[in-house]
This record gives structure tokens, C-alpha cells and sequence, in this order.
DNA sequence: TTTATATTATGATAATTATCATGTTTTATA
DNA sequence: TATAAAACATGATAATTATCATAATATAAA
């Protein structure tokens, strides 16, 4: 349902939230390591991110990325949009090329009011607010 | 979540539960045909149900797969189970290492019951039931 | 006992995804 | 203006997953 790269980019848009702002701009090792997951491939991520305009990314001395008051309002769905594309997000559980509520697979009665579910709370939510979260120790982005 | 051989295996399964007993047995690649998926994929697949005693294979002349009876009282988990490893199945939604109710990860409270009321569906209900449910007509194996 | 049919077993190829490495460009600052 | 620190861009490698192909084995029936 989510490759590994739109895993990587959720957990570190949410350690950027939390850390980062126009005046304490952040590398991509160190938030590589900070949720231990492999530096290049999250410096790769960043560009798609970049790209899309859901970071900042600042050349140069004492440069790096930072989220924006503005972009800490988006929400996480476009965050898995940009890198996976929504089709991906959106298929069948069990692979049927076509899965629908008036032909549906034998759990997708189960497995629908979860995607819908979960994709109102990954768009109604911003990532500011799931920043809040972790900062008052209700989630989690890394866990050693 | 899932992975395409374990999405496969499924849908073969329960075809296998529509169409087929020891009487009437049913080739891979009919099977294969049937649901719309790579036919020696598909054999590949089977051996390690078969092996895992979860389906019947005959060799020779009018041979093929079925089910038997107990075997169609088997649940999906147990075919998850054989294909991807359970493992598979319970790794968190965005990745983190260790994921549990003390130290969730941000959507963990969406993803966590959805899973327990997926898991529950897929142990208590059998192939059979889930084969029945196609037969009449509420569910669908494949779709063009 | 031979033959045809079907699975079994194994390995080769292809595609995708993930990871790593390198050189280029930008820009603040000394 | 030179330098160094950082992102940018690109491509190479590795790992995993999916797919395809082929030879071996088993067995019912002629």
C-alpha cells in the first residue's frame, strides 16, 4: 500500500515539522540518522519533495531544508501522492484490477471503511498536527 | 501489506474452494486464465501450498488441484501465513522498526484496529465461507 | 509397458525498488 | 574573489520481487 520511500518521506517531513524552521534549517544525513534510514536514498526523496514544493530546500553554507509555516498546513496524503501516486494508495488489497462497492473483492467491506477512514485523518490532518503529537510524546517517528 | 503472490495465492484459493473437489480437479493454468494472473507463477505458488498441505495436487493423467473438505475449513491468514510470513503482515504502516499500542507510530491508532478486525475476519471466517459469499454473487475473485 | 498428461522442481530472466557513489551547482562568508 | 558547505542531478550497483522457461518426475490409461 506505501513503498518504502513514502514510509521514509512521512517519518521525515514529521522530524523536519518538528525541528526545522526558516532559521534552523536541517541536513538530510542528520535526519537520516536521526530515523535511521539510509542518507542518499533520503536525500533522493527530498528532491521529488522539493520539487513538488512541500519542502524547502536552501543551497549553500549553512543551508538546508526546513517546512514552512505553509507547508506545515499540508497534510500527509500529499506527501504519499507526490511519491507514490495515489493509485498505488488506492488499490485493491488482495490485487483485483478493478475493486469497487458494487462489485467488491471478499474484504473489501473490511478493508474500505479503513481507507476511508484513514485517508480523511491523512488529509483533515496537517502535519503540524501530527507534529503537536509527537512532540507531546502521543506518537512516534522513530523507535529504535 | 501484502505481496502480489500472497494477493495471487487468494484468489487462487478460493477459486480452487468455487470450482474444484476431489472430483473435479482444476489445472494451474486454467486457473491461471481464470483470474487473470501469470500462469507459472501461479505453479510456483501452489507448490508452496501444497507443500504447506493447505491445497492437494495430483500428478498425472486427469490430475490437478483441489481442496478437500478440511482443507476448505483452512482460513486466509493461514495462506498469508505460508506465502509471505506473518511478519509481513504486521509491519507498521510507515515503518518503524518496533510499533506497538505503548509506542505508536502517528496513524497507528487508525491502523491498529482495522488490523485486529482484518486479522479476526481472516481466522474465524473459512475458505468456504468467503467461497460461498462468490457464489452468491457478493463478492468477486476477478474482473475484467 | 509405453505413452501422454499433468505436476514438480529448479533455475534463468526481467522488472522494480532500494541503496550507494560521484561530480556539479549554488551561495554565504572569510 | 576564493573557499567551503550544502543541495542538486545523475547514474551505478545491489537486493528483492515477479515472471518465464525447461527438464524431471509421477501416474492413469491404452
Amino acid at each position: 500500500m506505501l513503498s518504502n520511500q513514502s514510509k521514509y518521506a512521512i517519518r521525515a517531513i514529521l522530524c523536519l515539522a518538528i525541528n526545522s524552521d526558516s532559521k534552523k534549517k536541517m541536513g538530510s544525513k542528520e535526519i537520516a540518522e536521526k530515523i535511521d534510514i539510509p542518507a542518499p536514498f533520503l536525500a533522493k526523496i527530498f528532491q521529488s519533495l522539493s520539487k513538488a514544493k512541500l519542502i524547502q530546500s536552501i543551497k549553500g553554507p549553512n543551508g538546508g531544508f526546513y517546512l514552512t509555516k505553509a507547508e506545515k498546513q499540508n497534510n500527509l496524503l500529499d506527501v504519499i501522492a507526490c511519491i507514490d501516486g495515489l493509485d498505488k494508495f488506492n488499490e485493491c488489497f488482495i490485487g483485483l484490477p478493478k475493486c469497487s462497492d458494487e462489485y467488491p473483492c471478499a474484504i473489501h467491506h473490511i478493508v474500505s471503511p479503513f481507507k476511508t477512514k484513514l485517508t480523511e485523518e491523512l488529509t483533515s490532518k496537517t502535519i503540524a498536527d501530527f507534529a503537536e503529537e509527537t512532540k507531546n510524546g502521543k506518537s512516534y517517528i522513530f523507535l529504535k
